[in-house]
DNA sequence: TATTAGCACTCGAAAGTCAAGAGTGCCAAC
DNA sequence: GTTGGCACTCTTGACTTTCGAGTGCTAATA
């Protein structure tokens, strides 16, 4: 349905209002801020027509106007000015997000605080399903009782254990196992580990003692890890801070909710493609707890053919458009730095350790 | 100041009372729960001296007794029933740290969060800080543009890092490289990395390409990491199920505070030996933010000759004795995991991987 | 026909009032 | 030293009142 262009302009103008004060706006305070020259009074009018269209509510008869979802709906696709940042902004983004892609490991819990730090509203960072196998396979002998398990992974990093055994264990064992594990691990999934496989190696290895199972067990734990899709959450705490979470068992919900891991994403959606930012507001959302508060995510290159998810949660009445913009621009980083083969910057190698987050541990 | 023996039954009934209801608690209901045999009245004068000899309070004139902190410290240290947890609940703590300890890394992250649902409140893990070297240094070549730096520390873990060149390097290069950092850089510290030994090396191994310093990055950020005390903090939306918190402001102070890394120990105490568990009751803490919270602390041997801590963070009115009891108990199943060289159970070996949260993050 | 000024009306938020109840302090009696 | 009794205090919650922002409607106007 067609809308005048002046309807338009006022509901943007609500749209913006509200978004600053968090108050219902009235047609004196439009009159006002849009520049469009007319009296309150016609304002009001076309006020009571967008209501009974279904894109402003009254919270009472005479209170001012507050968007409903379809009323942001509208504002996200159509009116809102694309927020660009300025090339400092972005250049912060960057500054920040290499000082901390810089450290080791743990770059998802830093990627969810960076976003949320921008933002002022709890951010997540979320990885895809995955499907990682080892793509070689050493074993360092260090003494009689030590080695190192060093595994390379086809996502490009590699995971190593020091392993201690209270018994000894001959040098020959450990290379005959490294060429029986190379031979025989690489290139495999997470499902094709079967106990056969481990005890067809274990009785070619000629090996007694169970190294081959502390070994194999390895495998299968670093496996496992690299492929669940893991979640890290930062800054529930600036819920706090805005007005609609005032209410503490409202804030507390959503607040576990979240750090409970939560699914925040249609089970089907998948991550899609492109470095759109996707916003889903209030009901859209398929999680109950999050029907009356709104998602903006952006999805990034993880490399590996895969792509992962930053996230920022926070009242329907969020500032889309300064939002959007900011975690376009931490997407747009985050891809240059872990996507596309391209050898990145110096210093700066493939990794992006994924990191657990028990799924299980809603309470 | 010596008591008598009545009033200390008193005031334990007041505390337990308090601890259970959060609401001030009058001379009624003290008659009735503490099985000493005389009459309201009665209590009410042992009341009376016990607010003037500060260990409760009043928080108008006709409203029943909420404890002090000097009230919470003598609870603490002689009135309350040391709570013993049962066979069952320890080895439920045994089990659930096993079943999380089993994953990889982020074992600190996976304690505080242990420790918060076990308590019901906010808890974090903290590691020492420490002095850790590399003990060994291998260098895995795989192709021509691609080795694995492999790092043994004195702490008994394994680091490794997959490195992928823009350039050619020689299988030879990469040999000298490894016997070199071998000689070079086992067993210095952190600081004793110098530009000085850098170069060295770098002439030493005919390294025209700038790898040295790229594996030489790696080991100071590792050092670095591994060095770095570090901290996580769970559960913090926790506090909002506490009365005391029901004022979003303030419980989104505390939270911000502790989200940021908040620095829970007064900074010379160290962390003490033994598995005892400490209490900080309310003004005894040193940061200002928690002026009126309490912590509870209980180390853990980390192994390695370090200590960590776990604590938990709550109102005043925190239930110190079954909060101890838990931590006390978490405690001591890490250490029996972590520490002291035995050789850990079935499948475990000492690892606890150093996990950052930026102490830059406050906000 | 679209816009505007004017005005009565509505409703929520804030302030004020009041009664009920829990708990005290004190005194006199045991 | 302990207890029952009683007047007093102070908070809490319910109820009322007031105030003001904002509306919807109508009639006048461009």
């Amino acid at each position: 349905m067609a809308i005048s262009e002046r309807k338009k302009k006022i509901l943007a103008a609500v749209v913006d209002e509200y978004i600053r004060t968090a108050e219902p706006v009235g047609s004196k305070a439009i009159a006002q801020s849009a520049g469009l020259g007319c009296s309150p009074a016609t304002i009001r009018n076309e006020l009571a027509e967008l209501v009974s269209l279904g894109y402003l509510e009254q919270p009472h008869t005479s209170a001012g106007r507050v968007p409903t979802p379809m009323g942001y709906r509208m504002y996200v696709n159509e009116l809102m000015e694309k927020q660009k940042l300025s090339l400092e902004e972005s250049e912060e983004i960057n500054r920040r997000l290499n000082a901390r892609l810089q450290q080791l490991d743990d770059a998802l819990s830093d990627v969810s605080r960076l976003a949320s730090q921008l933002t002022d509203y709890p951010a997540l960072a979320l990885t895809a399903q995955h499907t990682v196998t080892v793509q070689r396979f050493d074993l360092i002998y260090v003494d009689a009782n030590t080695f190192i398990i060093v595994l390379t992974l086809s996502s490009s990093q590699a995971k190593s254990k020091l392993v201690r055994l209270p018994i000894s264990v001959d040098q020959k064992l450990v290379q005959r196992l490294s060429s029986l594990f190379n031979s025989g691990f690489t290139g495999v999934t997470e499902e094709q580990i079967s106990p056969l496989l481990i005890n067809s190696t274990e009785r070619a290895a000629d090996d007694t003692m169970g190294i081959t199972s502390v070994i194999a067990a390895f495998v299968l734990e670093t496996l496992t890890e690299a492929n669940t899709p893991s979640a890290s959450i930062s800054g529930e705490n600036r819920l706090l801070s805005q007005p609609e979470f005032r209410d503490p068992d409202k804030a507390h919900r959503l607040m576990s909710y979240l750090s409970g891991g939560g699914y925040i994403l249609p089970p089907n959606s998948g991550l899609d493609a492109g470095d759109g930012v996707k916003v889903l507001i209030g009901p859209e959302n398929v999680a109950e707890e999050l029907k009356d508060s709104s998602v903006v995510l952006a999805s990034y290159d993880a490399g590996d053919n895969t792509r992962g998810l930053i996230g920022v949660v926070g009242p329907t009445r969020m500032d889309y458009s300064a939002v959007a913009a900011k975690l376009s621009c931490l997407a747009a980083s985050l891809s240059r730095r872990l996507g596309g083969g391209e050898a990145p910057p110096e210093g700066m190698h493939n990794k992006l350790i994924i990191k657990g987050d028990d799924p299980n541990d809603r309470r």
